[in-house]
RNA sequence: GCGAAUGUGGUGAAGUGGUUAACACAACCGGCUGUGAACCGGUCAUUCGCGGGUUCAACUCCCGUCGUUCGCCCCA
């Protein structure tokens, strides 16, 4: 019998497992130096604070939710997305009591939705998200954007991105009247969906992907006609500054958020070069959900990204040997003699502490040969060969596996020789700027923190 | 929820209604027992997703099922 992973989950293991890493603790230094604090709530919560939040009316809540009784009768969900567990938190400890606002969270964890899955789209998901609760301008909203729009430069990837304003809820309710008004006569000639959402949400009408539909809806009242003066106003505020700050952006009239308090501006950032990916991330500005969950009336702003995506667009821009992680050096005792042996084994552990560097120790191989085979398969710089001979003396043999050198030197003097060659520390520094390697080499300050390089991360 | 494609070793994959299931890569062993190329020799699918049916005979035909992938819906 075999077990398999579950439909739409899968497992990371080697190198995907350190591209997410990468990947996350580098949205984590992006999100800190906004001034942004992690959080985290529980996977699973009661299923009304969903149908609450993200809306009864959305696909989310009726038909993707894993949702089950607990053996205590309670109805339980699995959080479909974070935003609604944070405000939840946020107002449980009665932070808008006590908290300088607006209150900046960043989060990072698994999200579940019951789909099909396809390309981009598992049922369990990581998300990266930021909020910013307690809002009161739009230049709020903008400095989120700005946020969003570093973690796309900070990876080198071309952005889209679309944007669009919901506005006020009076201003919607108008829309939302008028364009049913406009529907009404031909909704029979419409599909089944559109049907439905005319009843439950006719804003979502308009991203019909139906050919005929979008005939008929090209010449629908606009929702930009129908916003407020106050809410024209503050849109055309924030375009401004976009352009002020050189920011690229598409109008798109027809972006509708499928959760159902986004309010305000809403947002959604694709990877040019790869649009059929579908959205990477998304956000937006929402008014009443801290209302709504039990807080005062307090405006937000927040994005989430799916970490899954953007790591698949990661790789298919990446040659797969870029992503080899191989260990520096190769510790390689020759023989079964127990005192070589012990030597080898406070060798590597010398050189993986004391010198600092990603060390590996070859004890399950017979010979020396496949030993360095292996070495050399795996583009580690270093063999480092101890025997009898190297025992007595305390000293390695060092071989440079590119230059095919090999002296005889101690500890002290490898560490030193690492020293003076930096750069060797870095395997793919002479390739210049990779995808994964997420910063410019001018970023000097920042060097170590953002070199894709594992072996000084911690400097 | 709907539609389409697909499922042969660690990987990429040939294959025919009849019996040793190609080939390539990777891995491992040896030639070279203290040193990475190349080369040479050897090992590596009693089994073709799973269950059932047709047949003297099925990996190959039929039905079902599960998985994977893609599209729609929806979304990150």
């Amino acid at each position: 019998m075999d077990y398999q992973t579950l439909k739409g989950t899968h497992d990371l293991i080697g190198v995907d497992m350190e591209l997410y890493e990468a990947c996350e603790e580098e949205f984590k230094t992006i999100a800190k130096k906004f001034s942004y604090m992690p959080i985290s709530t529980p996977t699973i919560e009661m299923s009304e604070l969903f149908l609450r939040s993200v809306g009864g009316g959305s696909d989310i809540v009726r038909k993707e939710m894993y949702s089950f009784l607990d053996k205590g009768g309670r109805n339980i969900s699995l959080r479909p997305e974070h935003t609604a567990s944070i405000i939840r938190a946020f107002v449980n400890a009665k932070l808008y009591a006590t908290a300088h606002l607006p209150y900046k969270v960043y989060y990072l964890g698994p999200a579940f939705r019951y789909e099909r899955p396809q390309k981009g789209r598992l049922r369990e998901f990581i998300q990266f998200g930021v909020e910013s609760i307690g809002v009161s301008n739009v230049e709020e909203d903008i400095d989120v954007i700005l946020l969003a729009y570093e973690i796309f430069l900070s990876f080198h990837i071309p952005t889209k991105l679309k944007i669009n304003y919901l506005g006020s809820d009076e201003s919607r309710a108008n829309y939302m009247e008028a364009l049913k008004v406009y529907v009404a006569p031909k909704l029979d000639s419409m599909c089944a969906d559109c049907k439905e959402r005319y009843e439950k949400n006719p804003l979502r009408m308009l991203d019909c992907k139906v050919k005929e539909d979008q005939e008929i809806l090209k010449d629908a009242p606009k929702l930009k006609d129908y916003l407020s003066e106050e809410d024209k106003a503050k849109f055309r505020r924030i375009l401004n500054m976009l352009d002020n700050l050189s920011i690229d952006y598409e109008v798109d009239e027809n972006l509708v958020r499928g959760l159902d308090y986004y309010s305000g501006v809403v947002f959604e950032i694709y990877a040019e070069d790869n649009l059929s990916l579908g959205a990477l991330l998304a956000g937006g500005h929402y008014d009443h959900l801290v209302e709504q969950l039990g807080g005062p009336s307090l405006s937000s702003v927040g994005f989430s990204l799916g970490v899954d995506r953007f790591v698949m667009y990661l790789k298919s821009e990446m040659k797969l040997d870029e992503l080899a992680f191989s260990p520096l050096a190769y510790v390689i005792p020759i023989g079964e003699d127990e005192t070589v042996r012990s030597y080898a084994l406070f060798v590597r552990y010398y050189l993986s502490t004391i010198a600092s560097i990603e060390t590996d120790i070859a004890l399950n191989t017979k010979s020396v040969s496949s030993a360095m085979k292996y070495a050399s398969k795996n583009k580690i710089k270093y063999a480092i060969l101890v025997g009898e001979e190297e025992e007595k003396e305390r000293i390695i043999q060092v071989k440079d596996l590119e230059s095919q050198s090999q002296r005889a030197m101690n500890l002290e003097q490898f560490c030193e020789l690492l020293d003076e060659g930096e750069h060797h520390c870095c395997h793919h520094d002479d390739e210049g700027e990779e995808h994964h390697c997420c910063h410019d080499e001018e970023d000097e300050e920042n060097h170590a923190h953002h070199c894709c390089c594992h072996h000084h991360k911690d400097e």
